[in-house]
This record gives C-alpha cells, structure tokens and sequence, in this order.
DNA sequence: CTTAAAAACTAATATGCGTTAGTTTTGTAA
DNA sequence: TTACAAAACTAACGCATATTAGTTTTTAAG
C-alpha cells in the first residue's frame, strides 16, 4: 500500500502524531482505533508500528507537548516585569492563540489526558494543579498590589481557563468575527466584565 | 448475587442511571463498561438489562435530562420581567448550582454527548445550538438596551457557559470556600470583571 | 545489478466488549 | 404450601481491539 504521506518539514512520526490528534479529539481515545488512524495516513494498522510504540505512547507525546507549550509561556510571564492585570491579559491571549493554532492538539491535552496511563496520568495531573497555582499566586499578588478585585483568586483562575478552554466550541461562527476581535472581546470580557 | 441497592425514593432503574452517570463521568463512554457497571451495583452484567434496553440508552437519558433541566429554566428567564443583566445573573447561577448538585450528570451531557447515536446525536446538538442561540438573543437585547457592553454576542455567551462549565474541576478547593462564595465571585467576574 | 535496510504487508493471538438465550433463584401473595 | 412473576444467574456469540511475529515489497546506495 502507499507509504504514509509526511509534509516537507514533518518526520512521519509527527505526521501520524498529527492525524491521531485528530482522530482522538473527535473520537476520543478509547473509540480511537489504531486500524482507523492507518487508514487516515494510508496504511496498514501493524505499520505505524514502525514508527511509535504503542497507542498510548501518541497521547502522552500530545499531552504532555501541549503542557510544555503552556508551562514555557507562563516562565516568561512569571519573569515579566509588567503589571499583574498586563501578565494576565498576555496569558489569556496566548492560550486563545494557542487553542486555535494548535485546535486538536490542545483539545486533546483537555479532555482525554484522563486516558494517560500511570505515571504519566499523575505527572499531567500534577502539572495542571501546579500551573492553577502559579497562576492563582499571580492574582493573587494582583490583589496585594491592589490591581485585582478580591475574588477567591482559584475562582477566578477556574473562571478564566474555562472560559478560553470553551472556544473549543467556536465553529461555524468564524465568518461572524475575526481571530483577533474575538481575542479582544473574550480579554475584554473576563478583565472588565459585560456589565455597561 | 445481592439485587440491586435503590435509595427510597429511587426506582431501581434511576440507582443504575446515577451509577452509570458516575462511571461514565470517570472512564467516558467507549471506556465505561456494562460489566463494570454491573459490579459497582453488585450484580453481574445481563441482569442491567432486566431494567435497561442498552447501554446507549443510559447516555441517551442522561444527556436529555440535563438538557431538559436547562431548557425548562431558560424557558423562565425568558418569560420573566427583569433587565438583562438580572436575568444573565440568573441563568449563571441556575448553572453554577445544576453543575454542584448533579454534577455527573452535567458533566456527562457536557462531555460524552458525541457519543450518543443518531438521531439523538443530531437532537442534542440541534439543542445546544438552539439554547446558545437563545442566550444570544438574551444579549443581544440587553445590548440595544445598553445595559450590556457591545462585545459579539456569541462571544459572550461561550466567556459564561464555559466558565460555569469549568465548574468540574472544582474539586480539593471545597474547604477553602463556601458554594455561595463561589457563586457570588463567579457571577460578579462574569459580570463586572475583575480589574478594580 | 547487487545488497541491505527500511517500510510495508498478512496472519494470528489474547483480550474485552455489548448483548442474547436459557435457566435458576428469590420474593410475594393467595 | 403453592404458584407465579421478578430478578438474578451462567454460558455463549459475534465482533472489535491493540499488538506481535514473521514475511514480502520497496527504496536507495555501492
């Protein structure tokens, strides 16, 4: 059968990462099938063996490059020196950004990394605890500092990554408004509230 | 075997649809088995179907009662009296406390509803679209009555169902504040924001 | 052209799934 | 105690899964 199909700067491995980013966001993991994502990159299910080793191997490489992406932003942000309200917005945006850059990939990481078998299950749940503090410490010096309402600063850390996390959900409704007005709303929104 | 375990005012049929809930919440559909089921209820698999039909059944049910839940109380906001922002304050508190009283139903109807079989698959999205659509239209009025701020509509919509929705990883934070705490920061950062 | 490695294939294994059929046990009311 | 129905059981079917082993084809270099 045909050889699987990798573009000009891929590995093959990146490119099967890439289809089973796709294949598990809609599918979710368990009904994922191994034969399925073959036959997406054109090929036998055994064949794929060639290059990964094993099914659960491709959602730890998913999880845990998407945990990366959003821990490397958040260093830069902890050695900002700009105010807590400019660090905030900045995370909200690049994790806006990244969500419709890398779609599959950070769904993934949200909702199937459940599926991750031990010990990567508690080393990713782990990282998502430890980055909800660190971004809860960083509100929570935003209310020191007097910049911040004093909301119950995981209340608000909850109520900001969800409400990013949601645009997931942002489908047919790209024709309506453009990538960078919706991030400007969105920011809009969760800094300043709706109320007039 | 011993029969299956119902609370008082529980048919036996609602005890397997509430441990399912649970189950299917933990493992998601594809993973959640009936023979697992079946022990958490103390009884070996078939003898789910003395009371279900199948178990795409179980999911059908759930995810349709939380829909129908929302429905109804959107159905009451609608008809009632109030300015937009008090009807908005109160369509996200009527979420926050659906998402803490039957949390696993909720968050299955949130999660697992891909998996439901045509033609429930396609009711179900034809819903969420409609309610979606409805809040839209709630904003929309709140906006030409400049009670709210002029943000895309459907922005702010999916900023406030998603931010309840990340209600289910309100979980080890209980101690640190009470429901009505977190229901009064949520809506207040929803509302007004959080920049002082 | 030969050769060796890379990459595909086919066949098969072991496991788990939802569900059905048929049977036995349990509970209840006459 | 008898009789009937409810609710459990065991056994099994057909199917899909991830993965392994072994083999053949393809590719590319000498």
């Amino acid at each position: 059968m045909a050889k699987i199909k990798s573009g000009k700067n891929t590995t093959k491995k990146e490119a099967i990462i890439e289809q089973a980013a796709f294949l598990i966001k809609t599918k979710g993991y368990p009904a994922a099938s191994m034969r399925e994502l073959a036959i997406a990159l054109g090929v036998e299910a055994p064949s794929l063996y060639n290059y990964i080793g094993s099914k659960s191997e491709l959602l730890q490489t998913i999880c845990f490059y998407v945990a990366n992406e959003f821990s490397v932003n958040l260093d830069r942000v902890e050695n900002s020196l700009e105010g807590t309200i400019a660090n905030v917005e900045s995370i909200i945006r690049f994790h806006i950004q990244t969500m419709l850059s890398r779609f599959n990939e950070v769904y993934v990481a949200n909702h199937e990394w459940k599926h991750l078998k031990e010990p990567y299950f508690s080393e990713f749940l782990h990282f998502r605890r430890d980055y909800e503090k660190r971004l809860a410490i960083l509100i929570e010096a935003g209310i020191e500092k007097k910049e911040i309402k004093n909301l119950h600063p995981y209340v608000t850390v909850l109520t900001i990554l969800s409400a990013v996390r949601g645009l997931e959900f942002w489908h047919g409704h790209k024709k309506d408004i453009t990538a960078q007005e919706l991030e400007n709303d969105m920011v809009n929104h969760l800094l300043h509230g709706i109320v007039k």
